[in-house]
DNA sequence: TCCCCATTGACAGTATGCTGTCATACTGAC
DNA sequence: GTCAGTATGACAGCATACTGTCAATGGGGA
């Protein structure tokens, strides 16, 4: 009775709990990083779009295929970043409407700035499920990604 | 050289892929739920909320903790599903004014009209990442959730 | 019993993401 | 060189979640 194949019922299962959890993870790691970057002035998705530019200037539409979500969502979030004198818009010789994001140095002392309660975050995690485990974990949820990669015919 | 204890950069580069890689797949999820929702004339959040109420009746309050998401959030889409008819407030006898959210038959027949996609969606990612390795990831997802939902001190 | 406090629902305001549509800019086939 | 297709940015509208605040409710301790 062990090596039967698994009912349908339980990979459906299988696949709710995975959703679940990961929304939930989602919520809990949005709310960790919001609590780390609003020290510096910062929110969670601003950090994230500041962190995308750091070693090389990139387009808009660069950052948000880095990121996983649409090019508007980050257009929004540079023009506000823009505003507030973080990153700037610079000509981009490839591509005239295509401008680069590029850091200033005002938005790189900004994420400097989260730093250390980034690392205190990163060690009590760490601690708490073990390095190994973590590792695992990245591993494990590189995997199911992609695997979602590919379209899913209904 | 290979028992040095992990540099504190690393440390704090698997936490920050952790949390991106968690956002992605969150998307994903997100939008495969979607597509599956949408023939049966939901929204990935309302097929969420119908299906904790599936098996009894429970707050509004209730149902927020169990998804780990604010109540209003909840609440907004309760009120949207009580006005299509796919749940009903019933009154609650432990509190006034905590009402009791209770799946109506046009609520059950509409999550019903999910599983055929829900199913096919379930079976092909086990085929992906195999069950075994899915069974995994939902354990791992679940112990990173618990470590973060004690605070932590910065 | 009475009052403090946590829980709950309602409401307003904000942040972030999505889709759709349009005009502009590039790319490659012909 | 021209034209069709793709990539990009701008703009509008919508869905969802969060925070903050307030009033009503319920429960437990003084």
């Amino acid at each position: 009775m062990t090596d039967v194949p698994p009912a349908i019922e339980q990979v459906q299962q299988l696949l709710s709990d995975s959703a679940l959890t990961t929304f939930r993870l989602n919520g809990q790691f949005l709310a960790l990083a919001e609590n780390l970057a609003r020290p510096a002035g910062l929110t969670a998705t601003r950090w994230q779009v500041l962190g995308a530019v750091i070693d090389a200037p990139l387009t808009v539409s660069d950052i948000a295929r880095a990121m996983g979500i649409t090019r508007q969502s980050v257009q929004r979030t540079a023009d506000l970043l823009a505003a507030d004198g973080l990153v700037e818009y610079r000509d981009n010789p490839g591509h005239r409407r295509a401008k680069l994001v590029r850091l200033t140095d005002d938005g790189l002392a900004a994420i400097r700035r989260i730093n250390p309660g980034h690392r205190i975050a990163a060690t009590t995690l760490a601690e708490r499920v073990g390095v190994e485990r973590l590792a695992e974990a990245v591993a494990t949820l590189h995997a199911l990604s992609t695997a979602l990669d590919d379209p899913i015919d209904l």
